[in-house]
DNA sequence: AGCACGCCGACT
DNA sequence: GTCGGCGTGCTC
């Protein structure tokens, strides 16, 4: 038996570990291999097993893994090596362009490469099915396929498929999927008289790259200057480079894209367009299918098994020629990705915010990168990282300023609160302002960033307020549902009659939330519909529909809502947006929260009064000299950004330096502060790294566990990189603690 | 992450 | 007497 039969297999596993397993080669693979492989010399052959699913046996369990990397080598003892029990596929699942991304990404994020790689391996393929055998089947004729009139003339059904089959494919150029044939009421008794009589069998059905044509791109809007410019920028660009389309809302961003789009496909090229969460609604996907006649795959979170392992095919295979996706997209498989555009590039939804915590626009501009492509970051609002790198000229800054079609920004009005009598958290004048636009006969929307009826209860007496059993954080209270409701870890339990710090019952709300709002409004105006549009009032199935469909019947009344209703409705009859407290983000501990308060306003006065309705946004405050409002007021989302990031630049906070979240887990109260407290310790002597804690978490205790973070900043990326990778790879000979569980969070955008 | 082993409280 | 709680350890 010679050596380099029997290679050794490093394999990623789906598994929280920080390393690859070794596994001995499957008994019998040459059994299973495909001829091409068995033709290439040894060292080819190892290059062949790379990117391969694998099966092994780990601990009790069975585990697909990825082979990493093939050779003679191990550290492990060979005793306890196990052989894999089986190579799934005679070809790569995950491509060498996919495998630099993600071993670039585990070692960016710091993440498990096990872990990593199950995020680029569709559901249906972290299974032991091969991938031939998921691929979608079609009925062919064989050799055997019999004359027309060989057929009995009254036999209807059979002749009918054999017909089908006559004509396909070169002629209809649909395929005869069991689907398909169900589809056109072919009995599956005659499909299976082909089948038996062998005239006809089921083929796997291999999609192959689509060649787009002009005739295959319907013709554009005429653009005005800048959205020319800017398109004729993005499309001379060769290489890779960097550009941040900033368009103001209604300035025809999606048009550029489009444009941009239809040179790529000419260049046969596939264009990856990343959405937000929420940017993926049938409009959007309709804009682009209207456009080009061409196929389009999705991706997103709702789609099945089945529908993912059909993108990731197409994509793969090179018929998908546009993949909208949201962030997960970001890993297909492209057979020849000429362009990547991230749309919204500020949205908080391109950050994964649990297990492997990476950023989709990170990892967008790094495979854009190596790929040598242009990548488009798109925004109204862009985040003021987008922002710092156009300031550093590593990206192309293009501007829309010019709205289309002549609607009018809206006016914006400050309300201070300190000057003003106030009815359900709302200044007089805005509710004078509103009874007056629903008598003009218009809609009016009330955004507050908090659900429940109000954030807490508290007692009169002795000031005691609800807390949650589980957590260190109040409990919301639901007047409709008679529930105190941790919002944190979402333990809930009836409302309280009596305080449990006194006895007394003079428990009071405390502070505003939606359904109090919401509430209190429906008394004041008890002749409009009060609408709720949150988690709490849309979780049934249909009702959130329901409620856009009354919003868009468009009588007059009042929306009351979080966020949510902030992005990708569009309701034309809104005159009146209301911000009811801007104040929150204002002495936040969040450093980000005065950009998300800014980015908020400009997208909902993008919402008021498109049309020929004037539209007003009004900011309720306590505080009105603060220069962030004055910003949002007078002047505009760049004025602010501005302020912003020389207020960054000062205070050294990101995107003027970067940091590293390291969360601990652990049973035990004081445990994790403890351990990360030996951590910072290790590095508290090197110059020019900063630590923020050991701090408990904003949820100390959440489910049972406690909670600490440490957080480490530093001016250089590379030098707080090195230094974390050091820490985390010697860990175990620093300090070992298997009580702990730990995560790293880099470039952490929510603190909590 | 799973999964098992192991040692302490309330049950047929 | 055991069922099962979750604390701890291990996975090539």
């Amino acid at each position: 038996m010679t050596l380099f039969s029997e290679p050794i297999l490093h394999v990623a596993l789906p598994v929280p570990l920080r390393r690859l397993f070794d596994y001995a080669f499957p008994a019998g693979f040459d059994n299973q291999v495909d001829e091409k492989v068995q033709s290439f010399s040894a060292e080819t052959k190892f290059d062949q097993l790379v990117g391969r699913r694998v099966v092994v046996p780990f601990g009790r369990q069975t585990l697909i893994g990825v082979v990493i990397k093939a050779d003679h080598n191990t550290d492990q003892d060979l005793s306890k090596l196990k052989a894999a029990l089986e190579i799934l596929d005679d070809e790569p699942t995950i491509n060498p362009e996919q495998m630099a991304l993600l071993e670039w990404a585990s070692k960016y994020y710091q993440h498990p490469i096990g872990d990593v790689y199950s995020a680029a391996i569709p559901g249906a393929l972290r299974t032991n099915k091969a991938i031939i055998d998921l691929l979608p089947k079609v009925l062919v004729k064989t050799d055997e396929f019999p004359a027309r009139k060989e057929l009995n003339k009254n036999a209807k059904q059979l002749l009918k498929l054999h017909d089908l089959l006559t004509e396909e494919p070169s002629t209809s150029g649909f395929s005869l999927s069991r689907a398909n044939l169900t589809e056109r009421e072919v009995p599956s008794t005659t499909i299976k008289k082909f089948v038996d009589n062998e005239w006809a069998q089921w083929q796997t059905a291999h999609t192959s790259e689509v060649t787009v044509t002009e005739q295959d791109l319907n013709e554009g809007l005429q653009l005005n200057t800048e959205q020319a410019l800017a398109v004729t920028a993005i499309n001379s660009a060769e290489h890779y480079q960097g550009f941040l389309l900033d368009g103001v809302t209604g300035s025809g961003k999606t048009e550029v894209y489009l444009q941009a789009i239809a040179s790529r496909l000419l260049k046969q090229q596939q264009v990856l367009v990343c959405v937000p969460e929420i940017g993926l609604t049938p409009q959007t996907i309709a804009r682009f299918q209207k456009r080009f006649n061409v196929p389009i795959a999705l991706w997103h979170s709702a789609m099945t098994d089945k529908q993912r392992f059909e993108t990731w095919q197409q994509c793969r295979s090179g018929t998908a020629r546009i993949v909208i996706a949201t962030r997960s997209g970001i890993f297909l498989p492209f057979k020849s990705l000429g362009m990547i555009i991230i749309d919204e590039e500020h949205d908080a939804s391109f950050k994964q915010q649990d297990g492997f915590r990476y950023h989709c626009r990170s990892m967008a501009l790094y495979r854009a990168h190596r790929l040598n492509i242009p990548v488009v970051l798109g925004s109204a609002t862009p985040s003021l990282e987008t922002l710092q790198n156009v300031e550093q000229n590593k990206f192309s800054l293009l501007e829309l300023r010019q709205r289309a079609g002549g609607s009018q920004l809206p006016t914006m009005r400050l309300l201070d609160l300190n000057r003003c009598q106030s009815q359900a958290a709302i200044g007089q004048p805005l509710l004078d302002e509103i009874s007056q636009q629903l008598k003009n006969g218009h809609q009016v929307m009330l955004f507050i960033n908090r659900r429940g009826f109000a954030p807490v209860l508290m007692c009169e007496e002795c000031h005691w307020l609800t807390e949650c059993s589980r957590c260190s954080s109040f409990t919301t209270f639901h007047r409709g549902s008679g529930l105190l409701i941790c919002h944190h870890c979402g333990f809930q339990h009836p409302t309280l009659k009596q305080c449990l710090g006194c006895g007394s019952t003079r428990l009071t709300p405390v502070g505003v939330g939606t359904e109090q709002i919401d509430l209190q409004l429906k008394e004041l105006f008890p002749n409009v519909d009060v609408v709720r549009l949150d988690r709490d009032s849309t979780s049934k199935k249909g009702e959130f529909d329901d409620k856009l469909n009354l919003i868009n019947q468009g009588k007059p009344m009042i929306i009351v809502g979080t966020q949510m209703i902030a992005k990708g409705h569009h309701f034309p009859n809104v005159s009146l947006v209301g911000i009811v407290d801007v104040d929150g983000a204002l002495f936040s501990s969040d450093f980000r929260a005065p950009e998300k308060l800014a980015q908020l306003v400009v997208q909902v006065a993008g919402r008021a009064g498109r049309g020929s309705i004037k539209g007003q946004v009004w900011l309720q405050t306590k505080f009105p000299e603060h220069p962030v409002i004055q910003d949002l007021v007078n002047n505009e989302y760049r004025d602010f950004a501005k302020y912003a990031l020389n207020e960054r630049k000062m205070l050294k906070l990101p995107p003027y330096s970067h940091q590293i979240i390291i969360r601990a887990e652990s049973t035990h109260n004081q445990l994790g502060h403890e351990w990360l407290a030996g951590l910072a310790h290790y590095l508290q002597d090197y110059e020019g790294l900063l630590m923020l804690g050991p701090t408990p978490a904003p949820m100390t205790r959440k489910a049972g566990k406690f909670r600490h973070m440490l957080t480490i900043q530093s001016e250089s990326r590379p030098y707080l990189h090195k230094l974390v990778n050091w820490l985390l790879e010697n860990l175990d000979t620093i300090q070992k603690d298997n009580r702990i569980r730990w995560t790293v969070d880099v470039d952490p955008i929510d603190v909590s």
